[in-house]
DNA sequence: TGTACATCAGTGAACGCGCGTTCACTGATGTAC
DNA sequence: TGTACATCAGTGAACGCGCGTTCACTGATGTAC
């Protein structure tokens, strides 16, 4: 096992930035070491720097990867429900706020997973930008009303704010796991969230 | 410099609480070594664990130190708008959004800055506790309305949810900082907070 | 109040370990003819 | 289509470094008389 075909190579790649994506959101990337990543993709560690400038280098492609995987994941729920937006957020949300997703960061939520280690990334950090970036569209996605065209400033606060407290939520739910209160926090979350937009407004 | 009295050794374990306090939330627990700590306070790294059995039991302390200072905090909000407890929510939130709070975690919000570290503790971790009673008494703080009597259960549910909010729009504030939605985040969430309860109900 | 000595807070060197990163090497892949 | 060889994806050992933790030591503090 030594060289490799260069479809196979790229394969390789993509398979370590999918690891990535999912074990720095699980473990925090601090929580896991280059050659844990590696390992994952069923590599040794020795070739990572023939694919990566660096660790934060992957942790930029990680967070990209990650909210693509979102995105991906926000389109298919409008595809399960054509033209009703409102029900794709509400089946959403249902998720969010789930034990499961509070149990399984690794495949959830890139805002609230990322959002303490991209936070103290340096100002100039490549992880930045895909972070806001995600943000950004995750925001548009609760926002939009299918084809309607009640874009105001107005909205794009509340939608704003619906991200900010899903991921607050999470957060808090997800730091104290194991007691009443991190049941109650996702229970409040979501009496909060699905009542104020579920109806056509 | 070797033996000092027990007045200086007791000062001395607080101020590794507080430096630790200030430095977890500022750079994350996986961030600050134990050396970077007691060189903070002054004192070498040696005697470390002659006062904590553990860095973990570090975490512990430091999360409830955090907490402590940000009751404290509360308390004289409501000192200084006496009878007004509005008046003094009014206030943090002023604080709480704003880009100074954003900018300096060390001596901010601990549900925000430890939020992702605890997550990611061990589900046994001596760190949960402290954290899991400090967010319920900063629920209870934003929604002590004085000495009324309306704490039914929607309105536990709403002070959650707006630590919930307060705590997520902070921490996408931090991973977007520098960037416009930055901004946007902490206007829209002062915009939403301010106004649903700084009316008397 | 003064002396003798045990205690122990803090020091600094050392421990094993895992980290991010580098590099000489290997041998299948891709290519030139 | 077949052969000869350069390329380079992945390997595994090694690098310097900083981590959490341990420990023998020091000398001022606290205490017994």
């Amino acid at each position: 096992m030594a060289r490799v075909s260069q479809a196979q190579a790229q394969q390789n790649r993509e398979r370590v930035i999918d690891e990535a994506a999912r074990l720095f959101r699980e473990r925090g990337v601090q929580g896991v070491s280059v050659a844990d990543l590696m390992a994952a993709a069923g590599l040794t560690h020795g070739g990572f720097y023939k694919r990566f400038a660096s660790k934060e280098a992957l942790v930029a492609e990680a967070v990209g990867r990650a909210f693509g995987d979102l995105g991906e994941r926000l389109a298919a729920l409008d595809e399960r429900h054509p033209g009703d937006h409102p029900a794709a957020r509400r089946e959403l949300l249902d998720f969010y706020f789930s034990a499961e997703h509070r149990d399984h960061a690794g495949q959830g939520c890139p805002a609230t997973a990322f959002g303490g280690d991209v936070a103290r990334e340096s100002p100039d950090s490549p992880a930045r930008e895909p972070y806001a970036d995600g943000v950004r569209e995750f925001a548009r996605w609760m926002a939009d009303d299918g084809d309607e065209d009640n874009e105001d400033e107005d909205n794009e606060d509340e939608d704003l704010m619906a991200v900010a407290t899903m991921a607050g939520a999470l957060m808090l739910a997800r730091a104290t796991a194991g007691t009443a209160l991190s049941d109650r926090i996702l229970e409040a979350a979501r009496r909060s969230l699905c009542t104020v937009k579920s109806d056509p407004s």
